[in-house]
DNA sequence: CATTTGTTACGAAATCATTCGTAGTTATCT
DNA sequence: AGATAACTACGAATGATTTCGTAACAAATG
């Protein structure tokens, strides 16, 4: 009944939609997507009742227009990703991970602040 | 000329071999290959064969078996990788990945302070 | 009521990634 | 040389993902 099949590349993106908005028309989430790419409206449409097959997604039918909510956890499903990307590209390192993070994508000081913070916290125990 | 099309999830499990190990035959890699996941001879090398193809690796041809090197950069493919992983999962945040990262997977006390230690002096500048 | 607009369903094409069989070449070994 | 082993080349099957057209229907509009 309960299966995990990983996430596309483009099933991702919607699931992040649905994270960051909860539950949502075809239509939210397609205007939300085409912010950042091109995609026709049933091309959506068509990616959703896919993951709603997979059981990515559930839906509620009773309006005229389904809306449709993640059923996976996004912390877990993040996890996943990043267990997959560590283990292939970092060999099986995190730590090589997140000094590439750092390294590469300029974070603000206060941001950098925090996770000094959440290290030390974490070192302590 | 120029292209850099994403590489996929098997080619980036050959790259990652051939960024450990420095430049290789389709055996050497192969055999690497294969302490992870099964897979045929042929199949490594028709994928190393179209990596040649799309400019991700280069050969030498000299000698009786062909030895393939790494043409693109490993903090740079691993960059672009993690970018987009920020942008699509993370909503365009390294911090949320990075506490994500160091939450779900254990690290060891001096890994933990290794990253620290960067942090200061990332900070410091 | 007729038309337009917005929606779902779904088949099927297009594209991309992976896998493998087979043929042919070159080297090695007896 | 002849046989065997290790390679490469490459077409083609398979499988997965993405894209889109078209049909059908429902709701809203004039």
């Amino acid at each position: 009944m309960k299966q995990n099949l990983k996430p596309t590349e483009s099933e991702l993106e919607i699931l992040n939609i649905l994270w960051t908005f909860g539950p949502s028309s075809v239509r939210d989430v397609h205007e939300k997507l085409l912010l950042t790419k091109e995609a026709g409206y049933t091309t959506t449409l068509k990616l959703m009742q896919i993951m709603l097959e997979k059981n990515l997604l559930g839906r509620d039918v009773s309006g005229k227009s389904h809306i449709y909510t993640a059923l996976v956890d996004k912390e877990q499903t993040q996890g996943q990703m990043m267990k997959k990307m560590i283990e292939t590209m970092f060999n099986g390192s995190p730590v090589q991970m997140v000094m590439q993070a750092l390294g590469n994508h300029k974070a603000s000081k206060s941001e950098l602040e925090m996770i000094r913070e959440y290290l030390d916290k974490k070192i302590k125990k």
